[in-house]
DNA sequence: GTGAAAGCGCTAACAC
DNA sequence: GTGTTAGCGCTTTCAC
């Protein structure tokens, strides 16, 4: 039903590269012929198939970009900051969700491969040697996470969590816990390492829980753990797991930030609308949709695949393949505050003893019973 | 560099046709020959080229999304079950953004008409006319909007309207004012229509604000509109309007439910996470994903497009389209309570007359202060 | 400035 | 069961 080239070309009275000119290289057709094809265009309703085009072009003017969770309001920004940005170099993109899915992610890699000119990787689950398989198949930039050899722009979350626990203490917490996000996560490792550090320097003991899933629900499964902890400020994962553990401790009769100062990371629209508002770490979430792009399109205009003319991107010209790290900045609001001056978590605490059936009463928890203390 | 299906056929001594037999009719070809074709495949790491193959079969196996704002959390529940139930039927699912803009809408589904079989179009911003004319370039569901002739999956959310506004009059409201949405939405007119003929039924003073962005800001905006419609219960758009609204109302000293009852409508995770807990119509939005995707491979799969054996689909087979209306349910939480007693939206309400600099001073307000009263 | 011809990677009759 | 042939809709040399 569609129109395709050849019909315009009858309707029009030329041939079909003619028509095919009129549409990609209009300055080679005569002003006149071009009027009269582009009517016979119009009159048809014919539109160039971007598929049969990009099979000899080697070129589909898409991006592909899989995300783990588009539920999560860290994305958006990204996603549509990426979307303007092809937009204004006159690409589209085409997003996909993998649910967390790794087995998902390498599938859509798969079927994006050859409709796309490159897929923006976020956040992915897949290990770093399939990464680096797919990518022998279609052009890649990966998001939130390095990969040696492949372009990257993560976000210095590492400098972030620093800055987060050298808030905390500050505020004279010594008790401090880190709700990991999930198993594998670049950004979690490093949030891990540096927070670690930053904990220990300033004299803090500092407990790891998790890994966890990466939502709300996840954070507020947590509540139970943190009292247990006897910690007295928690970093997480996201701003997702700091809101659900600020109601999940809600839920136990824990105040935020009187009893327990929480902060977040990655500082999404919902966090200034919570009460308590969510102190957190900034990432420069549409700073890093943009670049990836950039980068993305940067490498894919070298060379096209597939082309007649010229040659497919060779391992050479991914040498220079940059690694591009975003600054982070902490924001300060209401969800933390000094540790309370008995330097626990709870107005008369109820220490619970881990092991089942074991309550011991109020008390001053010794460092020993504090929950578990991770390198 | 990608091993096409030509270099398969050169590495296993088959013709190329039998390669393409192994993966499109593994059937037809000899065990023993499929074997070393599928070896050579994995080891030269070919894979079907999937756009080359849409152009012949005229089937891409994937579905277009198109989402007027990825960043309500209204949609990803929507996009989620589209993606499973579509991934069942061996498709793939690309979502794109439009930013609320009618024009990267059409754009965007031009870009997709060739490289997908259908597109489902959710809440869009463009005209009638205009879907119908896109739909005869590619196969169209529409989601949350009715169009004449086409398919379509609505939520009733006329019903929904009706059920907050009866809540809200047993409660004991009589001025009620609906945070109305953008401008062009058939969600919004149904709301407005069918809220209103409830709150005169009921005998409500009926007060109509907006058009709006259908966001946090936008309802927060109307914080001071609200006031001085003297309205004692509101009914938003969305839920991320109420929420917003929630906040700007708390910023100008009113608070919910005590002095003003708010409900929104969609029902989105956030909701049962603020506090107070929303009131809101919850719209089966992972069932709307779900059921838009079966209508669209329903049709698609009657006849695919441009094969060269099959008719394309005509408009006779298209008077089947169904058009499916979901239904909704008011679930009540805590930003709903009974109305003042004074029937005033703030304690000791310090009457504002429209108008510059004219401050009355506290008083009961009559019916013609109350607001823009709509029809 | 325009037409002819080849071919992108693949599938689908049709022979054999 | 496999090879041959034609061709999906388009772009791109190369002649003229």
């Amino acid at each position: 039903m569609p129109a395709t080239i050849r019909d315009v070309a009858r309707a029009s009275g030329v041939h079909i590269s003619t028509v095919s000119r009129t549409f990609s290289a209009p300055h080679l057709v005569n002003p006149e012929t071009r009027g009269r094809v582009l009517a016979c265009a119009e009159e048809l309703g014919y539109r160039p198939n971007r598929a049969a085009r990009a099979l000899i072009t080697g070129r589909t003017h898409n991006i592909g970009l899989i995300i783990a969770d588009i539920a999560n309001p860290f994305f958006p920004p990204l996603i549509k900051a990426a979307e303007s940005q092809a937009r204004q170099r006159d690409y589209h993109v085409f997003v996909a969700d993998t649910n967390e899915d790794p087995i998902a992610e390498e599938e859509l890699v798969h079927a994006l491969a050859k409709q796309v000119d490159g897929v923006l990787l976020c956040s992915p689950r897949m290990s770093n040697s399939m990464i680096e398989q797919l990518s022998r198949e279609v052009p890649l930039v990966v998001i939130n996470r390095q990969v040696a050899g492949l372009p990257c722009v993560t976000m210095d979350v590492g400098q972030g969590a620093r800055s987060a626990i050298e808030h905390l203490l500050g505020l004279g917490h010594r008790r401090i816990a880190l709700l990991s996000g999930p198993r594998g996560s670049w950004t979690s490792r490093e949030i891990r390492r540096a927070a670690g550090v930053a904990a220990r320097a300033g004299g803090a003991e500092f407990t790891v829980l998790g890994p966890n899933q990466p939502t709300e629900t996840g954070g507020a499964a947590l509540a139970e753990q943190v009292r247990r902890s006897e910690a007295t400020a928690v970093l997480a994962y996201n701003d997702l797991m700091a809101i659900g553990l600020i109601e999940g401790l809600d839920a136990v009769g824990m105040h935020v930030p009187q009893d327990v100062s929480v902060v977040g990371i990655d500082d999404i629209a919902l966090s200034r609308l919570t009460r308590p508002k969510l102190t957190t770490v900034a990432t420069p979430n549409a700073a890093a949709g943009r670049t990836a792009v950039d980068m993305l399109l940067q490498h894919d205009t070298v060379a096209a695949r597939g082309s007649r003319g010229g040659r497919g991107v060779t391992s050479d010209d991914r040498r220079t393949t940059a690694q591009v790290m975003l600054q982070t900045e902490l924001v300060i609001r209401d969800s933390t505050a000094a540790a309370p001056a008995d330097g626990r978590n709870r107005p008369d605490a109820e220490l619970v003893v881990p092991g089942p059936h074991r309550l011991a009463g109020p008390g001053r928890p010794t460092a020993a019973t504090g929950g578990v203390v991770a390198s």
